[in-house]
Formats: C-alpha cells, structure tokens, sequence
RNA sequence: GGUCCCAUCGUCUAGCCUGGCCUAGGACGGUGCCCUCUCAAGGCAUAAACACGGGUUCAAAUCCCGUUGGGACCA
C-alpha cells in the first residue's frame, strides 16, 4: 500500500477540548507507527462560530503536548473554490439540484411528516422541479441520494455498518450563503489531500454512509474509516465543564505535564497489553488500531492526577524547576523582574516532586519557603511548642549557629547530638522544629526544610518559636 | 420518535475474533500493614466486575437471539 495519510480537522468554534485532543493522538501516532503523513486542517466554514482565539488554542495545544503536523494548518475558507468546482461538477451531471424550499416551508411538511408518522425527511420537491427558479431565493445545493439499496461502511473500529439508502436524504452539500456544509467540505478536502485513513469521533459515523456516496457520485476512491468512541465524564454523559478542566490549555494551566495527560488519554480507548506508562517513543512503537476498544470511556481526573504526579517524580528535575517558575511568579513568590537561583529551585523541586501531583499544589505547598515569616497553624503552635521542648531547641539553635557551611548530613549530626543531650525522640523534637519552620505539622524531611531555608532563616524562626511557648 | 453504536471491578482496561489455561489479570481510587521526623513517595496485602434472560456446546466472559441500560446522530 501507499503511504497513509491520515488528518486532524477540528472546527475553530472553541477551544481544544481533551476527546479532541484524543483524537489527534491517535491519528498522530498512526501516521508516526506507519511513517506516513499527519495533515492538520482548520474547519472553519462556519464563520459565525469560528473564532481566531480558537485556532490559536488548537495550534497551542498540540504544540504544547508535542503533535507535530508535516502539512497545513490548511483552512478551508481558503479553498472556497475547490468545493465551489465540486459542487458544480455534481450539479452539472445531475448528481445534484439548486433547492429553493425555505426554512419555513421545510417545517411545515417536517410536522406534516412526523403527523403521518413518517420519516421526516427532505420529500425531493425540488428534485422534481421544472420551470423557471422562484425569484429572491437563493438557493441550497442539495445532493442527489440513492432511494433504493443500502450503504456499508467497513469501520475500522465497529467493524462492518449497514445503512439502509432509504433512511437517508438528500442532503444539503452547499448552503444558501455559498459555504459548503460539513459533509461535502470534508469529503471534498478527504479525497483532494489523498488522505487514506478517516479516524475520527463516533459522532460521525451516521455521516459516513452520506460521504460514501459522495465520493461514489465525484468518482473518487472513499478512505477506509475508524470511529472512535466518545470520552464520557465521570456520571457517564458527555464530557461538560462541570467535571473539572475539559480545554487542554486548561491543564497546563493547572499545573500538569503534557505528557501526563498524553499517557492519560492514549489510555483511554487502547491498551497494550497491561502497560500504563507509555513514553511518546513507546507509543509510536506500539500503537495499532486493532488495539482499540469499541466502548465509551469515562474521564477519571484521579487517574490524570496520579500519572502526572508520576511524570512529576521521574521527569528532569531542572526541567521541573523551570515549569514551575511560572507559577511561583505568578503567585508573587518570585519576582517577576528578577533571575531565581535556579539551584535552590531545583532542591525544592527535589523536596516537594514526591509530594505533589501538579505544579500548581508543588508551588502553593512551598510558600512557606518564600516568606520572611510564616504564618502560624494555632492548633500546631498548641501542641507542638510547649515548654517541655524549650530547652532542646535553645541547645538547637546554639549548634546551628556554630556551622559555617548548612548541609543536610551536618545539620542531622548536629539535631542527633541534641536529642542525645536532651534525650528527646526524633519525632518529639523534629515535629516542633517543624511546626517552627513552616508554620505547620506536615513539611518535607525536617533537614531539608532546613536547608531550604538556609542558616539564617532557621535560626530566625526557632527563636520566634521560642517567644511563642508560654 | 427514527437510525446507528456500545455493554468485564466505582473508573481505565486485559481476556472475547481463534470457546476449556479465568477459582477473570493489571492500573487508578478505597481499605489494612510495613517503612518512617510529619506528610508524601515506595513496598506488601485486601475488598471489588463478566447487565439480564434464553439458546448452541461435553464446556461460554468468550458464539447466536432477545431484553434492559447507556451513548451518538437526525428530527
């Protein structure tokens, strides 16, 4: 066989939602496993609905996950004449007629139809017209379909679809405004760009008997066709705002890694065997269309939650810790003007990565690293920074203050001596330490902290704990 | 309403095509234990599913029919 071609064609009229997303996946890593073509096309013939703002989120957000494209973005408002050409070739073999029936018109014989409880279908009046065209209508261009026999599809996916020609009618391929409708525009660019492989939601798979027969009726050869299953939310109906982010910009946003919900969404609708993890590599090496399941999936946002808290842990720490100063500017713990010490980010990457599933918590869980004083959890100063710890934190604080260097190993040789002076448990001194330097009961490993926030600042704050035990 | 699609733990799924290896496997989440300076992370363990009813067969999660439920499209 010839290369596979295969494509992504979104409509602009909002932003890139994940079952969109899902979808370029999987037609990107077909066309990388076959080494073929990923063409990238914008629908935007609707031109009320289509926005600049949802082109840019659709470029955005496959770049951001990494699904390159080798051709386009091709917009099909620039190749209005190509559908114009194609509509005219089926018009002038018959294959299609102008239909002057009005919006109005068509309601009342749709009512009509339902009464008689008959299909409410296009009845083909214009079909049948003679005579002159009825004047100050412009007209739609509809396509002359088959009455009789029926049309299978060979899915790729659901296997083998029977429609029958009688249920379908003839659709309306270019609309009174002189834009192609969905239908005819994508069979039209489908058979142009020589694309081999339609993947594309199961939205559209009613649609697909109707193109089958355009392509018949333009003598072009139809492309074999893949539906996917829908991506349901938690409740099992469609996907909604409600469940949490539904815009892949959205998750960036929030604080995930692109490959975390890259490796969430190939997940959802293939397997491999029992892997979870996939790399973008692995993917490309495994993916195979007969992997996919036939069944509707849920989006579960803990199981996104623990892949990118996943890919948070194993992924490069300095690559962490430059995503992460965006958020830490953001929420004026940086300052916007001035050069982080990238080092010291990193440590803190490396004390919160474990304990954190997004960027977002890692940047809000470090905050107490970022002010001069912390805020105090009452509860935690109650029952942590009683007197009976007094005297060991005063001894802690002489110890520290001795050290000219304030690593981790020096700083525990020097706790340990403490409690064996005071003969404190490590967990009765290092929690009221804690509480000391962070305000709070739960923190990364106590010497640590205490790195992070170097010499000065801990001894700044054990001494403030000490004014605080009455 | 019509047409079409789908149906394994709460969720994602393996197994189904090519019946027996399935006392149904893995993962997320849940629970318990271990580790431990707190919280995590990690390790171990555990509860949890073949929608239902008929067939076919020595044998069905797997094949066939129906029912029910969910979804999509059209109106």
């Amino acid at each position: 066989m010839s290369q596979i071609r295969v494509r992504f064609a979104p409509s602009p009229t909002g932003y890139l939602h994940v079952g969109g997303l899902r979808t370029a996946l999987f037609n990107w890593l077909f066309a990388r496993h076959e080494k073929g073509v990923f063409v990238l096309r914008i629908e935007d013939t609707d031109r009320e609905r289509s926005t600049p703002e949802a082109i840019q989120a659709i470029l955005g957000g496959m770049k951001w996950v990494g699904l390159d494209w080798d051709e386009g973005p091709i917009y099909q408002t620039d190749r209005l004449t190509l559908y114009k050409e194609h509509a005219e070739r089926l018009l002038a073999a018959g294959k299609a007629y102008l239909c002057y029936c009005t919006e109005e018109e068509l309601e009342v014989r749709r009512k009509e139809a339902l009464a008689r409880k008959e299909l409410p279908k296009y009845d083909g009046r214009c079909r049948r017209r003679s005579g002159p065209a009825p004047a100050g209508i412009s007209p739609v261009t509809r396509f002359v379909t088959p009455q009789a026999g029926h049309t299978i599809v060979h899915d790729l996916i659901k296997g083998d679809v029977l429609f029958d020609n009688t249920q379908l009618d003839d659709l309306i391929i270019v609309r009174s405004n002189g834009m192609p409708t969905y239908n005819f525009g994508a069979v039209v660019d489908d058979a142009q760009m020589k694309i081999t492989h339609v993947i594309r939601g199961d939205d559209h798979l009613n649609n697909t008997p109707r193109q089958i027969l355009l392509y018949q009726a333009l003598g072009y050869e139809p492309p074999r066709f893949g539906h996917l299953s829908m991506i349901l939310g938690m409740d099992k109906v469609k996907l909604s705002k409600r469940q949490g982010a539904t815009s892949v910009l959205e998750y960036q946003e929030a604080g995930y890694l692109p490959e975390a919900l890259v490796n969430y969404l190939v997940r959802l609708g293939w397997s491999h065997g029992d892997q979870e993890v996939f790399s973008l590599q692995e993917m490309i090496e495994k993916f195979s269309l007969e992997n996919i399941t036939k069944s509707p999936a849920a989006f579960d946002p803990d199981k996104l939650l623990w892949l990118n808290g996943h890919y948070l842990r194993h992924a490069d720490v300095k690559r962490v810790a430059e995503l992460l100063i965006p958020f830490l500017r953001m929420r004026g713990m940086l300052d916007v003007e001035a050069q982080p010490d990238r080092a010291w980010i990193e440590r803190l990457v490396l004390a919160f990565r474990e304990r954190a599933q997004t960027l977002v918590e890692m940047a809000d869980k470090a905050a107490p690293f970022f002010q001069e004083s912390v805020t105090m959890d009452q509860e935690a100063v109650a029952k942590y920074l009683v007197a009976a710890v007094r005297p060991a934190l005063i001894k802690l604080i002489t110890a520290l203050e001795g050290m000219s260097t304030f690593e981790h190993d020096a700083i525990e040789q020097r706790f340990k001596t403490v409690l064996a002076e005071t003969s404190l448990s490590m967990s009765k001194l290092a929690q009221p330490v804690r509480v000391a330097l962070t305000g709070g009961t739960v923190s990364p490993g106590i010497f640590d902290v205490m790195v992070l926030l170097g010499r000065d600042r801990t001894i700044a704050r054990l001494k403030k704990a000490i004014d605080l035990i009455r």
